[in-house]
DNA sequence: CCATCTGACTTGGTATTTCCAATTCAGAGG
DNA sequence: CCTCTGAATTGGAAATACCAAGTCAGATGG
């Protein structure tokens, strides 16, 4: 069940993160708990995923510190489980963010965007952007990725 | 082959975004690309991807406008075919940096990363932010994603 | 020309993953 | 007990990925 151990160990950010959060239906549990959705119901009938998976992949996101399971107990109910987003899961938010504004702008929803991003104090629309070491914001033509030190980019196979 | 077109469109970002790059091996042959891969051989080097698959992505991204299909000639070789990426391809760049942050955050490699962003004119460290109409930096903490006009979060199955 | 080489796909068979329906399971309440 | 409800599991079908081998087109070379 688990790529969350894998030999060797990727160095590449993304695999690592695509070995997270890269399954099907893992972004989308995200979003919707990002979204205030916790429990499995709320899940299943948002997501509309099979409850097999929707099961599999809660405790995975748990195993992987992105939910955290907590207990609930509803009036006339059993206890029951709720799964919260850890500070590593609300990291995420940013991923999304990026992902909610790349579509706005190269695939847009013909019925327009089904979320969006505000400063909640105000509820000004914010989006993604790159920012230096002081506050300057830079523009994204300016930016490049390059090897960091756990970098062997040339390298075949390995840069999984 | 085509996830591309669905019944009905879905008008959650993430998952129409999902839909174009969330298939195995897509978003590794996005970073690729960014590290300024182009060829089939290249892509099947450095990924290490089964061919037949990685062949039906990168048509599939073709075909979803992230890459564009040129055709170039090597000196004592018949024409072949290289993958660029486009402006909806380039955008990605911001997700992928997204990525990049938050797994050098809350899940670094013991090596250290494999890639960082950086300011191309100076060579600076560049990070992803929320930024506000005017250029003011917004914390992540005082973001919210609320609904769109396209969002009905309360609906059942159907925020896919 | 026919044979061979090379890189880019295809193909065929197997393994893995996802899906779906039906079932089990754990309590709560009648 | 018997039933109800929501979470989780099971078994089998479908889709997807994987791997090794084969094809295919055009260059090179006898």
């Amino acid at each position: 069940m688990s790529p969350r151990h894998r030999t060797p160990e990727p160095q590449c950010q993304v695999v690592r993160t695509l070995d997270i959060v890269g399954e099907k239906w893992s972004l989308l549990i995200v979003r919707d708990a990002l979204r205030g959705r916790t429990r499995f119901s709320e899940f299943r009938h948002s997501l509309g995923a099979p409850s097999d998976i929707l099961s599999a992949r809660l405790a995975s996101l748990v195993e992987s510190g992105i939910l955290e399971k907590r207990a609930y107990r509803e009036a006339g109910s059993r206890e029951r489980s709720s799964y919260h987003l850890t500070e590593a899961g609300r990291g995420l938010q940013v991923v999304i963010a990026a992902i909610l504004d790349w579509n706005d702008r190269f695939d847009p929803a013909p019925t327009g965007p089904g979320s969006k991003i505000v400063d909640a104090s105000d509820g000004a629309l914010v989006h993604v952007a790159f920012r230096g070491n002081d506050e300057r914001i830079v523009d994204a033509d300016d930016v490049a990725i390059v090897p960091g030190e756990g970098g062997n980019w040339a390298e075949s196979a390995v840069s999984r």
